[in-house]
DNA sequence: CGTTCAGTTGACCATGATCAAGAGTGGTGG
DNA sequence: CCACCACTCTTGATCATGGTCAACTGAACG
């Protein structure tokens, strides 16, 4: 089995042998452990390397000076945690373990070798860009329009599919090391009415979570009430054969002048 | 005057004087106009050039089947609308006109060429992707924990500074060209309640909001409420002088063991 | 001059928050 | 090995923020 980050980026893009080789070198770099619940990096900090997950689940998060905390993504095993130290001079978040991880540490300069040394990679790592920039958008309109039930079924969504697509689900179970403390941050709810709600997601059978293990009995079902729609992925090696275009600009749907002009 | 584009790039990078040649032949390529409350483009679209804001206010978006809407960004001038057409298939959100905007389409050639030509303008892209993604991170947290009051404020804060990095303000009042609808959209509450919020701003003096003209008469005040923090923004070229280095990982805030391990 | 849209107000309602208490579970140290 | 502690999960009662529905005003524009 190709290893996570090599998975990753193959649903992006076209990888060479030599690609490949320069991801196996990279993921079989000594890795550093970090234990459960512990932070990576603080958000004001200046980083010094570029996080890649090789096992294990991670949270980035921001947070109120009260205490109020928002988790505004999770990174899987073949996520590399924000560019940032490329460019950027702070960290604008925190990035904390969920489990305990495995990450390797890659440094500018090495970064800077593998950019200069492979398009397809470079390729890559602007794709994943952009889709985890997707991702939060969907974030945005996950805590801003739907609602509890809608929100939590969609995390389950989002997170299997994800952890599909590097490997890391048998038939319709995957770990999930989440709490309902931890999906009431990713939410922007409460933990209490988490566990309201999960209740009601295993009494309409759409769930089945205990143990750390998440089953889903019913995946279009849960998809139905998330209301959730893949695209936003950009998983598209598995369905790039639906090529359709769609016609240009119309009219945007809520509120609209009709007072055309080129 | 410099044009908007330089002012924004020049804000992460150092320009040379080819590059700010590049930016201003750029700004002044033909622009395209479009009337306000239209699309620029709609998610599942095909782009097919990267938009550059030139005048006015646009917002991308992404809905629900049924109508539900959720604004997850607002470009003003300067803006480059995202880099999707580089590297994705497919918009995976719309853009909209706020008001009637001018727009200059930077077609893929021209934009490789750009990209391959500069050093300090792919840089100054990477740094734009880069802070509009730290933006998108401060709207799941504004959504996801702020209330009302705080989160509207916080949308305030934003857009003035926003407005200021680009020489859009004048003292502390700028044009707002944003409906209560449209904030309702952008902040995850409904107009009826936008509404009262503004009044309860208005009555404390924090704003001042009439005929698509804001008036901040109390910034610190304003900036207190929506517990706006401006880091994320990462103006830094103004503020570069504060490069205080923290201590490395230590513990996440809320929920921890303390079984720490290297 | 009428239509349309933004803004405003009031009455009422519901989703989800808050507060509090208790049960189950796992890890740690005595 | 067991006792304790901390955390996660669960449940109930009550509350509040913000949503819904509806009607009306005023301004802009054709």
């Amino acid at each position: 089995m190709p290893n996570a980050l090599t998975r990753r980026f193959e649903e992006y893009v076209v990888l060479g042998d030599r690609d490949r080789a320069v991801l196996a070198r990279i993921s079989s770099l000594p890795a550093r452990t970090i234990s459960a619940r512990r932070n990576l990096i603080r958000e004001g900090d200046c980083p010094q390397a570029v996080y890649l997950i090789m096992e294990g689940w991670a949270c980035q998060y921001r947070e109120l000076d009260d205490g109020r905390r928002q988790i505004v993504d999770f990174a899987i095993p073949g996520d590399l945690c924000d560019l940032n130290l490329f460019i950027l001079d702070r960290m604008d978040h925190s990035i904390g373990a969920i489990t305990r991880l495995k990450v390797v540490e890659i440094g500018r300069e090495t970064f800077h070798k593998i950019v200069a040394s492979s398009p397809a990679i470079t390729s890559a790592l602007w794709w994943q860009e952009l889709v985890s920039k997707s991702i939060h958008r969907e974030w945005i309109l996950n805590v801003g329009q739907r609602r509890a039930l809608e929100r939590i079924a969609h995390l389950f969504c989002e997170m299997f599919l994800r952890l599909e697509s590097v490997g890391l689900t048998e038939g319709f179970c995957c770990e999930w090391p989440l709490t309902q403390n931890d999906i009431a941050d990713a939410t922007g709810l409460t933990a209490v009415h988490v566990n309201r709600t999960l209740q009601q997601l295993r009494q309409m059978e759409l769930i089945d979570l205990a143990n750390r293990r998440l089953k889903i009995p019913d995946m279009a079902g849960l998809q139905i009430v998330g209301r959730f729609n893949a695209d936003y992925l950009h998983h598209h090696r598995n369905a790039r054969h639906t090529d359709r275009t769609r016609a240009g600009s119309d009219f945007m749907p809520v509120p609209m002048v009709a007072t055309g002009e080129a």
